[in-house]
DNA sequence: AATTACTTTGAATCTAGGC
DNA sequence: AGCCTAGATTCAAAGTAAT
């Protein structure tokens, strides 16, 4: 019976192969489509997609100029395509953009969007109301920020990933094992610590950068390593210069950009053009270092490792000094760190602080290099 | 005259301390209050706070936690419809108790609320509708989390803070070298490593934990120190065991807490009471120079520890000066301060005359800044 | 040639207080 | 509110120049 015949597996199996033929067939793979994300999209088939990855601008509403300590002035991000008029205007343009995201992409595809706490509460909140499932959020912590040149906060040194699936029940691809390896077989962590895009990766033109906001290969190859699979095609509605294309034919995956600048999307194709599919050395340099780990004297007085208040003496107790709630130390009328204190007490030009500074500690004197052991213990990965 | 007397500043400052203390008057400080956050953030004086520290429930099927805002409970999340349902409660419940915080806050006091991926995009994005003025988001990256057992996602190893002043051109409390100091002298980042909260620190009560997600003592320790003063009013309305309480306690700030449990609220007073606070000299923490008392260049000149006729120059020696009486400096035909000269001669919008201009002392060459520094200490009490 | 010192730069909502 | 002035403020990495 034909019914019976149009529900088997098989032929099920089949009838999806065909089209999935077909809609490639239909997709602009390897091309960088020219002006508006939104309209660009709505020329992709629905439901053809892998996955989204997508770096829209951030609005980040910048005051005056700002220079650095030695006088000399700060290149910020200016450019037209990062202005909105309002909270309202942006989280519009973010509606549109992801709605049409969410046509193209197949139900077993991922979205995945980077931001900064300028866009990306706003972001988070779209796509919750768009009807995405949260799976991660990801923190990229900068090894190389820039520093907070006026001392008002806390350096930024982070942006933060989104990755969603496109539902609660919705499936979605997750190479665990890969990611496992990749992290000295230690599972894969929410927060990722990678360089800033800079030195030869940096696109530059006549000794200037080509786009202010370069995202780093190697994130983009976390990303795609961790969350799709060879052969799969990615998108990227704000192409930019094209990192997420170059890291996709590294990886042998398929790409589709949408950008409005031409300069960007020229830039863009010539870099992809040069762009090697992956060898194993070239992997190798991906990998994030695993850093030792460095402990700040603060961190000991948080912790309780070494309370504020406590009393410090060197090991013959010429000296002495208390700990004060920040970790400074005060000797008299004299302040400073563990290292500095040490040497203007003695009146040496340097001193090591974790063997000169002792303290009681359970019934026994020890240098607060033990307690420092203790922490590094306790905190261990 | 009345009207004189009224406006000098001494009088003004005068009626400032008098409100102060009259709002402080009516203040719950050490206090838990019982029932509904936001009914009992009603009972406080407007402007009358000085830190929010949140911690708000995120799940997102909070039951008795939640009503829509008709008043009738949410059901059971089942479905999209529910979820998108669920998603408009618990924006409700964020919006109903930021508006009160935002009451209570004095115009120069800041809100810190930590979240998940769970809720944390809607809690931003709620703040800045609010009108909250975001100055960083913060990553608390645990040392040591809970592992993803099923391998099906990466392993959630933070949760994510928002710092935030109540609007874009109000004032906050910022600690820079408070914090700077607490990380060994280089400026504290965004991202901040600390173990979660278990062995001593833990509550339990037979064997099992008495809240689910008590937060370390240290992540409350640097947001306070960072961000308040001691003697500054500082109110959980989530209070839980009370680690914010507790480490107000600590560092000298007073605590206000809302708590509907009643065995939270138990375990809290108990542990605060326990709780130790800091003398006095283990509190102070390095200051910055930003709040030291400021010292005239012309002062040094007048009491000969840079002499009128000194001549100063740059560390390279392409700019020199000659220091007059009144402390100005001339080069060639142009003059002006310290400073404004160092900027006029190197075309640059601002310059730091203190570390700009070199003397010679001693057989050195050192930056005024020393002497001014020696200054200080000579005259310091 | 190798080492050291100096220069440049990166998604940044980047001053405070008096008049 | 806006203008003016005093004066406080940077980390890691890559690139380039000097030794």
């Amino acid at each position: 019976m034909a019914t019976v015949l149009l529900n088997t597996p098989s032929r099920v199996e089949e009838k999806k192969r065909e089209t999935k033929i077909e809609v490639r067939k239909d997709l602009p793979i390897g091309q960088i489509l020219d002006g508006d994300c939104i309209a660009a999209m709505r020329t992709i088939p629905a439901n053809s997609i892998d996955m989204v990855f997508a770096d829209p601008p951030y609005n980040l509403q910048l005051g005056g100029d700002l220079s650095r300590p030695d006088g000399s002035a700060v290149d910020a991000v200016t450019d037209d395509w990062d202005k909105f008029d309002s909270f309202a205007a942006y989280d519009a343009f973010t509606k549109g953009w992801l709605a049409e995201a969410r046509r193209i992409l197949k139900p077993n595809g991922s979205l995945w969007v980077i931001g900064s706490y300028h866009n990306i509460f706003r972001v988070g909140t779209a796509m919750q109301d768009a009807g995405f499932w949260v799976l991660n959020d990801i923190i990229w912590r900068k090894s190389n920020p820039m520093p907070n040149f006026k001392g008002t906060r806390f350096t930024n040194a982070h942006e933060t990933l989104i990755w969603a699936s496109m539902g609660e029940k919705a499936k979605y691809t997750f190479n665990y094992r890969a990611m496992k390896t990749l992290n000295d077989e230690l599972q894969m962590r929410s927060d990722w610590v990678l360089p800033i895009c800079n030195g030869q990766e940096r696109l530059k033109k006549g000794g200037t950068k080509v786009h202010p906001t370069q995202k780093p290969e190697s994130l983009l190859y976390r990303v795609m390593l961790a969350t799709t699979n060879p052969g799969d095609v990615v998108l990227d509605p704000f192409f930019g210069t094209g990192t997420t294309g170059a890291v996709a034919k590294r990886l042998g995956r398929d790409w589709i950009g949408c950008e409005r600048e031409g300069n960007y999307r020229e830039a863009a194709l010539e870099r992809i053009e040069m762009a090697l599919p992956l060898d194993e050395s070239a992997l190798k340099t991906m990998q994030s270092k695993r850093q030792a780990p460095r402990v700040a004297f603060g961190s000991l007085v948080e912790n309780g490792y070494v309370p504020a208040g406590t009393k410090l003496f060197d090991k013959k107790r010429r000296y002495s000094a208390e700990v004060r709630a920040d970790g400074s130390l005060v000797s008299g009328k004299e302040t400073g760190s563990i290292h500095g204190l040490g040497a203007s007490l003695q009146g040496a030009p340097s001193c090591n602080g974790w063997t000169f500074w002792h303290m009681e500690a359970g019934g026994q004197v020890q240098p607060i290099d033990a307690q420092r052991q203790l922490y590094i213990l306790a905190t261990e990965d």
